[in-house]
DNA sequence: TTTATTTATTAAACTAGTTTAATGTTTTGA
DNA sequence: TCAAAACATTAAACTAGTTTAATAAATAAA
């Protein structure tokens, strides 16, 4: 059950056999059907979780009920709030899964648990965390500078897989344009070809 | 000289002053006069700053010659790319000072030393990277849902002492505007009043 | 299988933000 | 202290992206 975050473990850092072990087991398997929720807003982000199978989106809803996506995630992604889990606040986001999906999960005790007693556990997520980072800085530099059409390509090309499964109101959402405009940009590019 | 920089660690985490002491021995001091560079584009970034007094702003330029800001730098924040910095590839950013400035400066070996020394550094990062991580994330929503306006107001507020110390060109970098709309934004602000 | 719901496309009017260029103001530096 | 450079503002034409609404196509539900 926990084979591929074990290997997922293994991309990151080098941890011994025993140690991975402990870790893994302190996850615990939650099974997440289409259309619902791992988290909503106003709640309190207690868990951690990594997606063995189905697809997720971690999106806002502003003011005015438009929806921003901050990320998808599929099998060998991670996912939390960070911001809710670290602060203890209620959170802005909602975790819904797209798919029928199922994820290790894995408290916010038993995490801390972890970082006081399997050392590499802390080096394991400052290393993770610096590489959603660096993904993030990259992505807010696209949004800064590309057009939205570019942005799109980039997309697909990225993500040949994700976007197969995605709606293009989800792409929209996550490109942060509408997806009538999206429309367009589709239709361009096949005039193209 | 450390003064700012332990009274910042401490922020972050509890550190024995034994620790913090030797974790600051690390660092030394640089000063980068203004308009001066401590990182440019193709080179490999080896070090991770602290600021301590002055301005800088880390940008990057695309294509077709635009700067986007990802973030500015004074007195108490760090300053790195952390992309160049972990993967030890070429920086595609800039680190520039607007005003005359000093930085603590560690370099990427003395950071390794410190992570295997001295357990808690590896937590002070976590800590840092997650904090920064969370900021990102909410300029990334922010970015996407929200008009240059409200963002130029928001930004403003957020960030007083700093708009003071800029010039509207770096501001609308930031915000991934030309400085010709922030000037109309500013006009429609002021006719408000 | 039929109906309801969600999704994708298109069009047309609109708005937020860009581009270019000109002008005055402020800052910098020799 | 004077000239050059950088900065802020304004105007006017333009373009990227939105909004609303209608229609067709695909999916889900009963």
């Amino acid at each position: 059950m926990t084979a591929l975050l074990k290997q997922n473990i293994a991309k990151h850092i080098s941890l011994s056999a025993n140690e991975t072990e402990q870790f893994c087991s302190l996850f615990e398997q939650k099974l997440i059907p289409k259309k619902s929720f791992l988290l909503r807003e106003g709640e309190i982000c207690k868990f951690e979780g990594f997606v063995t199978k189905g697809l997720f989106r971690v999106y806002h809803i502003d003011k005015n009920g438009f929806e921003q996506i901050l990320y998808f995630a599929i099998e060998n992604w991670w996912i939390t709030d960070i911001d809710s889990f670290t602060t203890e606040t209620p959170s802005h986001l909602f975790i819904e899964a797209l798919e029928d999906s199922e994820v290790l999960i894995i408290s916010k005790k038993d995490k801390e648990f972890a970082y006081a007693n399997l050392p590499q556990i802390e080096k394991l997520f400052r290393v993770m965390t610096q590489k959603t980072h660096v993904a993030l800085q990259r992505r807010m530099i696209d949004n800064l500078s590309k057009t939205a059409e570019s942005r799109y390509i980039e997309f697909t090309e990225k993500y040949p897989q994700l976007v197969q499964r995605l709606s293009n109101i989800q792409i929209a959402a996550y490109l942060g344009i509408t997806n009538v405009f999206l429309s367009n940009i589709r239709k361009k590019i096949a005039v193209k070809k």
